[in-house]
DNA sequence: TTTTGGTACTTTGTCTTGCAAGGTATTGAA
DNA sequence: TTCAATACCTTGCAAGACAAAGTACCAAAA
């Protein structure tokens, strides 16, 4: 069914828009390794490949709002576990605003 | 201030995923060409330039979303008025339900 | 009649980012 | 020593946002 794809489409680009912002939030809560993000992110109706959160895991941590630290893991290979920082938290509080402005914006337009 | 320069692309980010949203919004309650949408855009705080928006109507029509006409403007060059089709009402829908579920998912992963 | 200023639409090139797909590495159990 | 599970990482492609430059129309002033 067409309509199937395009809906998928349209939430798609709507998540896009918060990824980091979701990473964020979880990372502001307790430290995580990236895969377990990807399924506290699934469990949360935000799908995330693994292609796309690499990537923006060492992008978030080249701009300081990151930090991570090798832990050995239970069973298999180590884990890298990624804490937030406070340049982290503060980024953080400039998307809680953003999200809420956002909110306003669409209501607004709405109206 | 480097603190606005990240303020400005955190919005900027948000902004992207719910562009096409907004656009569908503005033309659901009335026809309207492309630098009067900037125009009521930049009003509710959604700021969108030429570049960006003129090759988002021609995508959003050729998925027959939108359709256009033209009209004399009573000063300057012809203008071209989009107005949403009923395919673009169904998708507005979608959306509509697509964004609900963001906020809530996003309050979800805050809790 | 030419110039100027305002309005409007369009295109080009660059940069960022999401993602599918494929690759590497570690560990413990069969 | 092979297999399965778990993790992390990279490559190549495609989509899209945006700055900047270009084209075109119109009316009023010079």
């Amino acid at each position: 069914m067409e309509k199937n794809v395009n809906t998928e489409n349209v939430r798609a680009q709507m998540r896009k828009g918060v990824l980091e912002y979701c990473i964020l939030l979880l990372l502001a809560k307790e430290d995580a390794y990236a895969s377990s993000i990807i399924t506290k992110l699934k469990e949360a109706n935000m799908i995330v490949v693994e292609g796309t959160l690499y990537p923006l895991l060492i992008r978030q941590k080249n701009q300081g709002l990151l930090q991570y630290r090798w832990e050995e893991s239970p069973q298999g290979p180590p884990r890298k576990y990624y804490a937030i920082t406070e340049k982290g938290r503060e980024q953080l509080a400039e998307m809680n605003n953003a999200w809420q402005e956002i909110i306003t914006t669409i209501d607004n337009i709405k109206n």
